[in-house]
Formats: C-alpha cells, sequence, structure tokens
DNA sequence: GCCACCATGTAATCGGTTACATGATTAA
DNA sequence: TTAATCATGTAACCGATTACATGGTGGC
C-alpha cells in the first residue's frame, strides 16, 4: 500500500477498506506495529510530517523494501488460501433442520449477499483517487464485486430447489419432512 | 460432525477433510482440546471404547448439546464470513510488476485452481459413505467445486486479457510496459 | 519387517481482533 | 457546538496452527 502512495497507518487501513479488505482484511491493531516492525528491519522509513498540531508519521519503502516486495511478488511458492463461511456451514449442516427453517436460512444469506453487493457498489462508484497511473487495486474490489454476485446466484439457486421441493411435498400431501 | 456420525476426534478430522474443509478447517490441536472443553460443559459425553490396544474416546451429543447445536444452526445474527487469499493479493498488485511477470503470476494460479478442481473431483468420486440419510455435506463439496470453477474461470479471463493485450503492445512496436 | 493408517494429545507460537484511550482538525 | 474524520497507539485476549511425541493395527 506503502508503495501505491499510502503514507500514514491511517492511510493505509482506508486504502485496505475499498479494495483488498474482501480478501485480505487489516486493523489498527495490526498495521501500527507491522510499520514498526518493519522500520526496526530497514524495510520502511518513517518521517514525521505534523499536519498543524496533529503528530503524523510518514512511511516510504526503502530500496531495501522495495527489493523483499518483489521478491514477495514474484514467488510462486506456497500462498496462503482460506475461507471461512459460518453461514455455508449451517446451511450444510441443513440435514438437522426442517426444510422451512433451512430456506430460512439460505434466503437470509442471498439476502446478505444482496446487500454487500450495494455496499460494493457504493464503494466503486465513489470514483477513486490517489492511486496513482493504474488501476489493479479497482479490480480487486470487482473481483470481490462479481465473487459476490456467484454467490447470491448459488444462494438464490438453492433457495428455487428447496421451494419447488416444498411445493412437490405439499402436492404429495404429506407434511413437511423433519430432521432426521 | 458428531451429530451427523462421528465418533472420535479423529474421525471429526476425517470428515472435515472431505466436505467443510473448503470453508471451514480445523486441526487436531483444535478438535481434541474443544471436545474437553464441550464434555466439561455438558454439551457432549465421552465413553471409552477401545479397538483392540487401541484407546479411543467416542463422543456423542448429550440432549442440552442438541439443544444448543440447533440453536446455532437457527440463529440468523451475525455470521462469520472471511477470506485470506495471498496469491490474489499479489495479482492485485500487479502494476508493480511487468505484464510477463504478472501474466506468469495468474498462469500459476490458474494451474493452481486446476489441481484443487482434480482434489476436489478425487474426493467427490470415493462414494462417501457414513453420513446418515440425507447427504448435505456432499453439497458443502459441490459449493467449493463450483466456487473453485468460478475462480479458474476468472483467471482464464484474465489471461485472455493479459495476452491480448501483450500481442496489442508488440503490433504497435512497443517494448512490454515496465512498472512505473 | 515395514508402511500406511488409526488414534490421542500438548507446548510453543502466531497472527490477528477487540476494546480502549487520546486528541487535533474540519465542516455543518 | 457538535459530529465526523484524521491520526496513533496498546493491552488483553483468542482462535488456531505447527511441530512434536507416542503407540497400536492391518495388510503386503
Amino acid at each position: 500500500m506503502l508503495r501505491l502512495g499510502s503514507r500514514t497507518g491511517y492511510d493505509i487501513k482506508q486504502k485496505i477498506e475499498i479494495s483488498t479488505r474482501f480478501f485480505w482484511g487489516a486493523s489498527y491493531g495490526q498495521i501500527y506495529p507491522e510499520l514498526k516492525r518493519l522500520a526496526a528491519a530497514g524495510l520502511v522509513e518513517a518521517a514525521q510530517d505534523p499536519r498543524g498540531g496533529v503528530k503524523r508519521t510518514a512511511y516510504r519503502l526503502t530500496p531495501a523494501g522495495e527489493r523483499v516486495l518483489h521478491e514477495w511478488l514474484t514467488d510462486r511458492g506456497h500462498q496462503l488460501f482460506e475461507m471461512r463461511d459460518e453461514a455455508l456451514l449451517k446451511i450444510f449442516f441443513g440435514d438437522l433442520l426442517t426444510d422451512e427453517e433451512l430456506l430460512e436460512n439460505v434466503r437470509a444469506r442471498r439476502e446478505w449477499c444482496e446487500r454487500t453487493l450495494e455496499l460494493f457498489r457504493g464503494i466503486d462508484d465513489m470514483a477513486v483517487t490517489g492511486w496513482g497511473p493504474r488501476e489493479s487495486p479497482t479490480e480487486a474490489l470487482h473481483y470481490g464485486l462479481e465473487l459476490m454476485e456467484w454467490m447470491r446466484d448459488w444462494y438464490a439457486r438453492k433457495e428455487r430447489e428447496l421451494t419447488a421441493r416444498a411445493r412437490r411435498v405439499r402436492r404429495a400431501g404429506t407434511t413437511a419432512r423433519r430432521p432426521r
């Protein structure tokens, strides 16, 4: 983020929120100590840059920092990939619920996707400036947007399948299925 | 997992690996202590169930455990959702790479998706038994499978875009773009 | 005899969040 | 005046992984 124009810890945090947050977030409790560690390691340089009476610490990469960044960027060794999706977990233990309860979970999740999409579109609409000549970080948001659309569609399909099943069950004159 | 037929900590771990692992994993270092905590809280019951000379502890839900499980399953309050995708992060800092380096990253990621898909399909092909009358946990795997297909397609599209750009650049007689 | 698998566990560590505290600046 | 935003920081905590240790069973 420093390399793309961010200067302060606060600044970095804002940039994360409008770009990578969806697949790589960070909190102040992580950012500030990390900046200090990087400075101690000689990968970034701190400079006092007060704004009026506000003390402000501006960071930038050192040549060593640039080098390490580029090494990381081109390292194709093992790369971390993980997800935690609690709502999905609940849906996959759907056997333990009635059809009605399960459908309600699926619907709630689809609506969450819808709301998250609105949020992302809102971020996308405010013209994001200060990113430098190219636009890759905006693409990060688009990845999130498109992935969220995929998720919404997946849940919408499930919803249709479940309502179709409910209709079949009703037609057959049986009561709604109960968990085993 | 206990509710779906798993009995030992080891058993739970295997089940996770072939079902929810993609969006909710767990290690032994988490499972065994957690089973003890649940037992202390009265939510599960432990019974010694030795297999020959091997000591083995089989767990099952208590009525209180069933209750708490159902409460969790139907609770539509805040539900955790997070991702960490290192490779994607590198691609979104692609501005700092040459077109060749970036393309290589995208290609490597697409191939990783391809390999992961093969892995998932392998798991899917072995008939998974011991899941009880319904099949929701298998659907977990299918969600992972379909999501991974979406990711593969996304990277494949990026790959095409980048190669098309490289061709245009070559036709225009300029050299490959360098990072700013 | 050996390897793969079944089975259980823990200590050290780590990456990260939450909650809290402080205070200046700017726009309504 | 007040609220929002800019700005920095830390202590307590937590969920989780990694690495290690141990040992039995079953099939080749």
